[in-house]
DNA sequence: CCGTTCACTTGACAGCGTTAGGTCACCGAA
DNA sequence: TTCGGTGACCTAACGCTGTCAAGTGAACGG
């Protein structure tokens, strides 16, 4: 057993640097090809071979597919995160609960493909810290997000008074923008439907629940 | 060149008889084994071997996979599309928009695997008739039910001015509620989340969606 | 009876994610 | 300067997938 020394020496520093930059070599490289090509047609060899390396490398710096594309998409709902921190200064939580609508499809539109990874596909493996433990990740806080402005909302009395389930009403405005978004991504090409720009229609739509869900719809 | 016998001999019948029924026993099988393991995770020789038959005997009665799954999704649009023309009676749009909507999440939940297949995955190759050609699917038509009943409801003017798209509408609606069934199907097992029984959600959501979109929203 | 048809099988292919074991450059210490 | 150890990476392979070419054998019509 080899007792861990304090000082680490410079080339072991240098050592660890090259082995951060082959990661984040791989990450790049695995975005890039999702982004493109879509997550499920991207092999771990194409990835590896991108930056010049086997395929088994990639097992060097992640336990499998599942945890590079995890990583990923942590990354994302951390971005995501931080563009519903951005909206958190809004003083009306009505307004507020506009503009995260606005923030959320938005982003999804700019990253459709790490938006499909992280909404609309089934998370195996609940997301786990470093002790194995399920642990509150960043899309609940964006999810927590939502859930305390509607509160907000509710204990202004802004809202009916049959919607007072704050869950509820959360999966409500969720669902509206999610479902705007969704639909384009999955059938934007399918010749038969003719589709209204999805950023309006969500505009729309969210001013339109919202008017629908205030006890004073004066708008 | 054989030339095609006008009557076709007692015996010949039966063949086709008993072709047909091995392909509806493939369907059967593939149908119970997508609903329970999910289509990615069911393969050719897991539908065989459930009937007693190898993999590629499937392949006498199907094109591939992709050929074999459209076979049932056909099927369920179908069974959408009847759904859908049993609500066609009610006379008042709005209302009839309403239970169009609540049908159509009733049938999700009723068909969370085919629903995924049909809504909630990229249709790779259009769906085509027996010449090839792209054609108007049950989908399409469930749309374009969905379409009618919002332009009728336009043309008695009972919508809000500035919502004068149809199309824009009628995604409006359908987001709603494939937002609420989408969002459950992918995240229901999800442990951060507490989740409003969906049916529920959608009820509420198309009464504040259609409230918010009429002219007179005296309801 | 004999040739044809055809539903089905055998055996294989390429490609996938993943693993066991080997190689070899680099390191700290003697 | 030499030596043992570490670890990043590679080679070869496994079992799995969807799919195909070729073969088999029962049932058929003439």
């Amino acid at each position: 057993m080899t007792t861990a020394s304090p000082v680490r020496s410079a080339s072991l520093v240098r050592r660890e640097r090259l082995k951060a930059e082959t990661r984040q070599a791989i990450l790049d490289a695995a975005r890039e090809l999702f982004v493109t090509d879509g997550i499920e047609a991207t092999t771990m060899r194409a990835i590896a071979s991108k930056i010049g390396y086997t395929a088994t490398a990639i097992y060097h710096h992640f336990r499998d597919k599942d945890a590079l594309i995890e990583e990923l998409c942590v990354a994302d709902f951390t971005a995501l995160g931080h563009a519903m921190y951005r909206i958190g200064r809004i003083e009306d939580p009505v307004d507020r609960l506009r503009k995260l609508g606005h923030a959320y499809a938005e982003f999804a539109m700019a990253n459709p493909s790490q938006y499909r990874f992280m909404f609309m596909t089934q998370q195996r493996h609940g997301p786990v810290d470093s002790l194995g433990q399920p642990t509150h990740t960043p899309d609940e806080d964006a999810y927590e997000f939502l859930f305390a402005t509607v509160s907000e909302g509710l204990e202004a009395k802004r809202f009916r008074p049959e919607l007072s389930n704050p869950h509820e009403l959360s999966q409500m405005m969720w669902a509206g923008t999610h479902g705007v978004v969704s639909l384009w991504l999955t059938h934007c090409d399918d010749p038969y439907i003719q589709w209204h720009p999805p950023l309006e229609t969500v505009r729309s739509l969210i001013d339109v629940i919202i008017r629908g869900s205030l006890r004073d719809p004066t708008i």
